[in-house]
RNA sequence: UCCGGAAUAGCUCAGCAGGUAGAGCGGUCGGCUGUUAACCGAUUGGUCGCAGGUUCGAGUCCUGCUUCCGGAGCCA
């Protein structure tokens, strides 16, 4: 039997035999012609069995494949007769490798988000969740290599922690040995600490939000990339975070262009992700949504529609910078120039994708940070081991978070994060 | 938690003013030598989400519940 080629590989094997394995995709006939469509998990070929080139069992066998049959087919490639530079197989041989014992549950017509996410481990299948998760491991591959190549150092966060990060959200609980201990929601604090041991550190992992939010934009579960300098500030760390997305964008477009395409992305919109970003203020911001007719009043936050109507005024993604302090999470440093507001930012994806950014410099005056703590009605011994990141040898620092499926959703132009995901975690789905 | 919408065949849906359930796809059988969500013919398929109520009669009207979807708040 010839090697069991790849997809990607038939270029290389034209006018010779070859085996491939893979799942029956989808299959036409007409009399005397079978048309096998077949995936490899690579991509999709063509395969077609002709009743006189085959034995009549052969020929019976591949009649009688239903959808998502395993499959063993060795035959000859050649040019596609109707798509010129593709390929596909001429059957000489086939064997069924396993017959499912039902019928495959996903049509090739259309189905509900409900159908389609309780069969997600069967959903991947399809084309379309396969270009996205391939440009979702592109991106996750891009985060590596920007800050590999950068000199940051890669320190992995815990994801079982004793507190909360930021007080703020809602924290998946469990039990640590008789303890309360609940699932991280990020990985900041503890790369503030990195930082001061190797400068320039990042994690990449997995954070939880117990949330209850029901929106296109949230996940239960997700990831988040998470950079921290030391000795930078807060424009510095801006520059930092247009760098990394333009690395990104760009990183998609070369690399998986046509799963792009494939998914009927505009990639005009990404092709005009290039530096600088504008950069505005919150006030701006305030004053953009005025102009608007969206009056938001100064000291509120900016609800989902702000931040389109924010975003729709620029080509390209927006940073947002200097929000009120009290809106913002008790580590972040107040600007010296008003005290009233934080040395923060946000970045707002273009077209309603919202922030998929948000970072900023840190406090790194020991009084201040344990008087906002106070504030903030944290407990102060939980945060010990972090306050002493200013009792010994304090530094200023600046870092963000990048939320890895907001980020895909942007990129490949999806509706709803749930399809970024191979098996995302909601308010309403914990399975498959 | 709040506001809005939905639930009918395996899937996607239609079912008007209450009168005993329908299409497309899928499956099955048959036809076709180039199909691309193939096409043509036949056929299979239902506790109308659950529980009450109104009525001679409820998929249809009313009440409650469940589940899901969209959004708000919160956030990446």
């Amino acid at each position: 039997m010839p090697k069991r080629i790849f997809f990607d590989q038939l270029r290389d094997h034209l006018d010779e035999q070859v085996t491939i394995k893979g799942w029956l995709y989808a299959k036409r006939s007409s009399g005397k012609l079978i048309f096998l469509q077949i995936r490899d998990g690579v991509g999709i070929v063509q395969c077609v069995v002709f009743k006189p080139e085959v034995t009549a069992e052969i020929f019976s066998l591949a009649d009688s494949c239903a959808q998502e049959s395993s499959l063993s087919v060795t035959g000859l490639v050649r040019e596609h007769q109707r798509h010129k530079g593709e390929y596909e197989i001429g059957v000489l041989d086939l064997t069924v490798l396993h017959r499912p014992v039902h019928d495959y549950p996903i049509s090739p017509k259309e189905h509900g988000v409900d159908f389609l996410m309780d069969n997600r481990h069967l959903w991947l299948r399809s084309l379309r969740q396969h270009a996205i998760l391939k440009i979702r491991a592109e991106i996750s591959k891009a985060i590596r290599d920007y800050f590999d190549n950068h000199g940051f150092t890669l320190i992995d966060a815990p994801i079982l922690t004793p507190n909360a990060c930021e007080g703020t959200s809602t924290l998946f609980e469990t039990d640590y040995h008789d303890k309360k201990a609940y699932l991280t929601q990020s990985g900041q604090l503890y790369m503030e600490a990195a930082a001061a041991a190797f400068g320039k550190v990042y994690c990449f992992g997995p954070t939880f939000r117990a949330e209850k939010s029901k929106t296109r934009r949230h996940l239960a579960e997700f990831w988040m990339v998470e950079p921290e300098v030391s000795f930078i500030d807060l424009e510095q760390d801006i520059d930092l975070a247009e760098d990394f997305i333009v690395a990104i964008v760009s990183r998609v477009l070369e690399k998986r262009k046509s799963e792009l395409e494939f998914l009927e992305r505009d990639l005009s919109y990404l092709e005009r992700v290039q530096k600088p970003f504008p950069r505005i203020r919150y006030g701006q911001a305030i004053q953009i949504l005025e102009q608007a007719g969206q009056p938001t009043e100064y000291g509120q936050d900016l609800g989902g529609d702000d931040e389109t109507i924010v975003s729709n005024h620029f080509d390209r993604p927006v940073v947002v910078t200097h929000y009120p302090i009290e809106q913002k999470a008790f580590y972040f440093k107040r600007d010296s120039a008003d005290e009233s507001l934080a040395l923060n930012m946000d970045i707002l994806a273009p077209e309603g994708y919202g922030e998929i950014v948000g970072g900023g410099q840190r406090e790194d005056d020991l009084a201040r940070l344990s008087r906002s703590i106070d504030q903030h009605h944290l407990p102060e011994d939980a945060f010990a081991w972090y306050l002493d990141l200013r009792r010994y040898g304090s530094f200023p620092h600046a870092g963000f978070g990048l939320g890895l499926e907001r980020t895909v959703c942007w990129i490949c132009g999806l509706k709803h994060v749930r399809e970024t995901s191979p098996f995302p975690r909601m308010l309403t789905r914990l399975t498959p």
